[in-house]
DNA sequence: GCCCTATATGCAACTGGTTGCATAATATCT
DNA sequence: AGATATTATGCAACCAGTTGCATATAGGGC
């Protein structure tokens, strides 16, 4: 039910279109809540019709007609009582540590190719976080508000966990070089 | 299709019981890779429908009959594939992420004990960790095997990762205690 | 004139994971 | 004697996420 809530944590800062929260997914929350345009309309349906957001009809010349959604006395109350509820801890999969796992009956060179790839692609994610924490430092001269204080710190997961990960797939590297372990 | 393939990995160990791969999820892979019994017995089913696997049905006197399977060569074929195929980065999301965000609304002192609950559980969690790291190394002096050097490397991960978010969670304590975010 | 992108919305089918329930025997604890 | 845990297996219903498809308009580039 994680993604109710989101959307509801959303459309609590504003009232906002589907599009919009969908945008917002692709963009600030990217690096730390992903849902499709599709996820997000059904999610919607479903909040209205329990009459957690309301939906108000917008015509627009040209365009197709768009729907402003704004967050009821219900569904702020919805998502105060989820905030303080226990959460369940998200369990970790990580598929490359299965491969590393069954790589023993491939051949470790097999794998080289798909290791290689996925590193240059943690790395440029971090290089990613790295970019959005200069860019946020730079704005924060106009003062940042409550929510881009704790956007900062969502930025600040992203790098801690993302150079840890580095620093493992360099012990992994290590590994598949030369077979040494790290203590 | 990941579970699948973790079953296949399993499997090019060694023949296996489908409690005894159930078994396996709730210990040594437990740190990284989680799967219910309904799970592993329904996708044990599709893999001998699909010849991936043979199941050897074995009378037990007393005990119900047990199904011991192991892996064809078309499963290994298929293992091999998935091993060099370019797997999917998983989409990291992260609920407590979340309700930072939200608590703005609810109001920060609301959040706290929901806060606390998550950082014991993750402090319980990397103790876990630190405590399987001991007894690993203990074991080393027998030896490794190659299978025991990768599980050592998922156990790496896991602690690398774990003491990332400790410091993260000390970050938001940090904010949600004093406002002072970190730099 | 044609293609692509952006805006704006949504249904339907499928896949994978969770939850609830069911069966059946032995061993062990109280 | 009865309760609980362990071994051993599985179905069925449900819920959440993914993929494919669909519609409709406006504007810009080739």
């Amino acid at each position: 039910m994680a993604l109710r809530h989101v959307v509801l944590t959303v459309l609590a800062r504003g009232d906002k279109t589907g599009y919009e929260i969908t945008k917002a997914f692709e963009t600030v929350y990217s690096h730390f809540w992903r849902a499709s345009h599709q996820q997000v309309y059904r999610e919607l349906g479903r909040l209205s019709t329990d009459g957690r957001v309301n939906a108000t009809l917008v015509a627009q010349e040209g365009k197709p007609d768009k729907k402003i959604y704004s967050i009821t006395k219900r569904g702020l109350e919805e998502l105060r009582q989820w905030i303080v509820a226990p959460t369940q801890i998200p369990r970790s999969q990580y598929d490359m540590l299965v491969k590393l796992l069954g790589c023993n009956t491939v051949g470790r060179e097999q794998f080289r190719p798909e290791f290689d790839r996925i590193r240059s692609i943690s790395e440029e994610w971090l290089r990613m976080l790295r970019d959005m924490r200069r860019e946020c430092l730079r704005q924060r001269e106009q003062g940042w508000s409550e929510h881009e204080q704790v956007l900062y710190l969502a930025l600040r997961r992203g790098l801690l966990l993302g150079e840890a990960q580095m620093r493992w797939l360099k012990e992994v590297e290590g590994y598949l070089d030369s077979g040494k372990l790290p203590d």
